[in-house]
DNA sequence: ACATTGACGCCCA
DNA sequence: GTGGGCGCCAATG
């Protein structure tokens, strides 16, 4: 019989998918919660999305700092995280604003 | 089982 | 461009 720790979050086959779909997003562009969801299949889960970065590991590979909201936003407080997620876009070559605003239409991600 | 809470999205004033 | 309101849906209390 396996035992399972009880904080080890399971896995389901959707969080595979987004991963392995955020994994793929290219450096310099970006997606938006919605458009993730949608393409894997999850239609109307844009908040699921975002409660899974959410949970992400701060040493993770993932690059979620390329997640941005349909308003071409950043959604993190800029006096915070999204401080944060603003530098890392822009050392990809993304321009974002001082308010954390970004240019879906020239940089949205779009396989 | 019921109420709240969001890294959301869309519509309207 | 800016809020405000509402629908949505899984997690959390």
């Amino acid at each position: 019989m396996v035992r399972v720790p009880r904080f080890v979050a399971p896995v389901t086959p959707n969080d595979i998918r987004l991963f392995t779909l955020l994994a793929s997003v290219p450096a310099g562009r970006v997606v938006t919660y919605g458009q993730l969801a949608e393409m894997i299949g999850a239609p109307r889960r844009a908040r699921w999305v975002g409660q899974i970065l959410k949970q992400l590991p701060q040493d993770s590979s993932l690059p979620w700092h390329r997640v941005i909201n349909a308003q071409g936003r950043i959604s993190l407080s800029m006096l915070e995280g999204g401080r944060r997620q603003a530098e890392r876009l822009r050392a990809e070559g993304v321009v974002v604003s001082a308010e954390g605003r970004i240019s879906l239409r020239l940089y949205r991600w779009m396989p």
